[in-house]
DNA sequence: TCGGTTTTGGACTTGCAGGTCCATTTTTGC
DNA sequence: GCAAAAATGGACCTGCAAGTCCAAAACCGA
């Protein structure tokens, strides 16, 4: 698979992903040609086949691949540490930070439907991105529990369903209206609920 | 604007649009030739062109209405009367139904980002699906306040705020691994703590 | 230094899908 | 019934963007 690839070449490839995942946050998917990409990371078309010989699908995987795991780094530390009120406030307030600043650029959008049922491969990357980001949630929720901070008897798994659900929704609002509210509103209510919980116990 | 259409006519149209609307579900927006469109409609090219003389965009927006107005419509007479307990367990049924039966089938997925950023027209669809979504749940809580079935001290905004998000996300985690827990999830624990709140009260 | 391999550049091909055009048929209003 | 307007069918055009190909350059390990 990943059969003789100099560093130089490595480089390359590297630049390639990360100038197209910019071309696409910038402009969307289905508006970016490998033209595009080929000029805003000064690379020719020979170069493009040669590192993805699936063509533009291949590229597009890299890409939401390279995407989906930013997602889950820039929560971090906070996301796998949610072992205390304030870590879950400041989790809340990265995410908020995080997509504020992003916009309406969503570098995942379009991946669903579309591409997703095109190519089997973009499912799966959104599968996995989904379930790595609720398990991580889960465990934050379970830790709460096993110190006592949240109620024992809430079931962790589903609660991390609903907020993660929560939290795409949010970032779904963002992109079609362009306000973070949605977002801000579902963080706030989940977290507060979970909190709520904890005093009954 | 709708000049000159005689029945015929009004009813070809409807024709397109219905046929555009059922072959987008089954294959996805970008993977929708004209000539589909055509062929599941048996209708010609002139044909398209005559009523959206705007061609594919102009259909497409069509199409979006038309699926953005059927959302809501599927979700009558609930969403509107949203006075009772019972009512609400009912409205959030019939969600689950519509959105299981749907499956992957998304109406209007694709028009973020991509289309939406292409044309405004699209933005503002899903923009108004939303607006309308969020302000019958809205008067939903604010009908539940009046009778004391929900606490008084509650955001009725931001609680419908959250509910549409939590929605949309387990629509969209619906879309992406063909499970619908998320969305039962964040329907039952977030209408529970709608519910936990008036206990208070 | 040298042979093989990877990397690079860019001209060229190709298929396709959206859009144009017009000739023909059907409908409408009077 | 008849002219005008709308509806229909389908051949044709066109541009674009993905993908192909190959030859030249850079690079690597001995």
């Amino acid at each position: 698979m990943t059969r003789a690839l100099t560093r130089k070449g490595e480089a390359t490839r590297a630049r390639i992903v990360a100038g197209a995942a910019a071309e696409i946050r910038e402009r969307g998917v289905d508006e970016v040609r490998l033209e595009d990409v080929m000029a805003h990371t000064g690379t020719s078309k020979g170069q493009l086949f040669h590192y993805f010989p699936d063509g533009k699908e291949g590229l597009l995987l890299a890409v939401a691949q390279h995407e989906a795991d930013q997602v889950l780094a820039d929560q971090e530390p906070m996301l796998s540490n949610l072992t205390t009120w304030p870590a879950w406030l400041a989790w809340r307030d990265r995410l908020i930070e995080r997509y504020q600043a992003q916009g309406v650029k969503c570098p995942l959008n379009g991946l669903l439907g579309q591409t997703g049922r095109r190519a089997p491969g973009a499912q799966a990357i959104v599968t996995g991105l989904m379930w790595r980001w609720q398990k991580a949630i889960t465990e934050g929720i379970r830790h709460m529990q096993s110190t006592g901070d949240m109620a024992g008897d809430l079931d962790a798994d589903r609660a991390a369903a609903a907020l993660l659900a929560g939290i795409q929704g949010g970032v779904l609002l963002l992109l079609s209206t362009g306000k973070i509210d949605h977002l801000e509103a579902v963080l706030d209510l989940t977290i507060d609920s979970l909190r709520a919980g904890a005093r009954t116990a």
